[in-house]
DNA sequence: CTGAAAGCGCTAACAT
DNA sequence: ATGTTAGCGCTTTCAG
């Protein structure tokens, strides 16, 4: 493997030539620098980034901390499509992303601030960690500079992109109101994710704000998971008869809900109407096609990796992203009839 | 930043007795290693890996070249599949994944193989590149370790993984020949893709195996896409009304012929049987739902680390990895009844 | 405009 | 069992 110490002998200079006339510095005479880029090509030479990285005290990697990289994430490709978000970014700049392998069982002895050290990444950003997540809180107080995704939190070197969640969940509440339903559940995820807090409260206010009650054993978690919102959704609705509508904190739970509702012989959307949020792939798909809160979770990887950049460049203070939601209307959802 | 020098200070030992004692070398009494182990916790040391990545020259690092990260593949996943495979296997190692920003624009000016060389990647994982791209044959002739998914290229350092394709898609035909049918088309992928070839043979290997001709004119390109499959199925089935079967050679493709069966008004299995290939998530969800031979994506991923890395620790020499696939038999096949 | 020399943090002979 | 020394490939003062 060819080194800037080969070059400088091929090319009859010294090494500290050779480095300044790879890295375009002026300060080196144009006849010089074109015979040693030549030499460098001639010699498929290729630096060495680490011992770059080992003297400039940076790396020009990012690292990224992803949980539910697994078998259970797959049906919601949120986070590939926030990985492809982030790649798309990082693809216009020299900076080069790495995975840090996180199984469960390794993180016991590795924390995510130890890998980031080690791997000396000049930042991070984080997506998919529930709020208790003890690692989280360490990663904050480390003063690597870091993005999160989906958990509001900012300090002096975190900054944080999410979506609206309150005004997404108010559209889909508003939504079914204006169908005229106003016996409305909820299937949200769980206590430990951001994002369910701020969609139910989201959630609470439209239905308070159209003085309908907000009933606190309507509102069930599904803990994210296709399986879990059907047990739970099947139970809700098998004791009440009366709801008419069930707002979603994800699509996965949106379709265990619905299958929840095949099983209980309940028609959607004609006795049911149901409503997801984050417009995965799949809700465009499925029948009746999900009526949902659509995200755009490629721009929120997208603008996660954008904003660590320019907090990594131009030393811009940690700021934050909130990205608006759409609601769109497909076949899951109707007006409500009176069934009695 | 802690280095093993502050270490050896506050111990009172030399930079080497550090380095062994964290190390686990024997040759360390039992007394100082564990007052250095010690005071490396209280001080909260994390080791440098890229110092010792360049004197020791390698880097703990796995590249990943994957093509097709981008918005259009998001649908089959695929590549997050693959590529959750690869974390699964490498969590349970010291390697790091480093995914390299791959857009078209930046391929110009640095290659696969230079990308790995600047990281110093101890070897590299590639998927989802076209046969005929010029930079998977740079990869292969450049010493650097690798496994290529789904491309059957073995040299010294090279291995891969795949599956049977040729085996896969005789499965799909002769299940096609056993429900009746006799007219069968094929929509394949394209040129530059070796399981497309592997498929077209296995496909037309079985019909001939059965006495059925194997038409030319009635195998078509869809380029792995649902808008081109869509747009190749529709000119082939409006021509031929007598075909009463597709095989595709993606699920993706099937969906884009059920669209085209649709339009032409021809009913999906009642009158033209569709099987795909890959067994993606939308497959079971769609309707109707897919038959499919099914490929398990995340082992193709699993087995390619897994033969790097055994490649790279054991000095192993490069091998390859053929997996199964399964025949999943769903509702967009029907035996061939005659409309005529 | 160019070069000599120091040093980033670590490991690995080679002493002792 | 421990320390001394050299060096991985690079950048960066500091001198010329």
């Amino acid at each position: 493997m060819t080194t800037i110490k080969d070059i400088a002998k091929a090319a009859g200079v010294s090494v500290t030539t050779v480095s300044r006339a790879l890295n375009g510095y002026s300060d080196v005479n144009e006849k010089t620098r074109k015979r040693i880029v030549e030499v460098a090509k001639e010699m498929e030479y290729s630096p060495n980034i680490l011992a770059r990285g080992l003297v400039m005290n940076k790396s020009k990697t990012i690292g990224l901390l992803v949980s539910g990289f697994s078998k259970e994430s797959i049906k919601d490709n949120f986070t590939f499509e926030v990985l492809s978000g982030i790649n798309q970014f990082a693809a216009g700049t020299d900076y080069d992303l790495v995975l840090f392998n996180t199984n469960s069982i390794k993180q016991r002895e590795k924390t995510y601030a130890q890998l980031c050290r080690e791997r000396r990444v000049d930042g991070a950003i984080m997506q998919g960690i529930k709020t208790d997540d003890p690692y989280l809180q360490e990663v904050v107080d480390s003063n690597i500079p870091c993005v999160l995704v989906d958990i509001p939190i900012q300090t002096e070197n975190v900054g944080f992109v999410t979506t609206d969640n309150v005004l997404g969940a108010s559209k889909a509440a508003q939504y079914l109101i204006d169908l005229g339903h106003e016996r409305i559940a909820m299937v949200n995820g769980h206590n430990y994710a951001y994002v369910s807090q701020e969609r139910l409260e989201g959630f609470k206010k439209t239905l308070e704000a159209a003085n309908l009650p907000y009933r606190e054993e309507w509102t069930v978690n599904g803990y994210f998971t296709e399986a879990d919102a059907e047990s739970a959704a099947y139970a809700l609705l098998k004791k009440n008869k009366e709801i008419t509508a069930i707002f979603c904190a994800s699509d996965l739970m949106a379709l265990g809900v619905i299958k929840a509702a095949a099983r209980l012989g309940i028609s959607v959307p004609e006795e049911l109407s149901v409503i997801g949020y984050d417009d995965i792939l799949l809700s465009s798909y499925v029948t009746p096609s999900l009526t949902t809160v659509s995200q755009n979770k490629q721009m929120l990887g997208y603008s996660a990796a954008e904003l660590l950049i320019s907090m990594l460049e131009d030393e811009k203070p940690s700021s934050h992203i909130i990205l608006e939601t759409e609601l769109k209307i497909r076949q899951s959802t109707a007006a409500y009839k009176d069934h009695s």
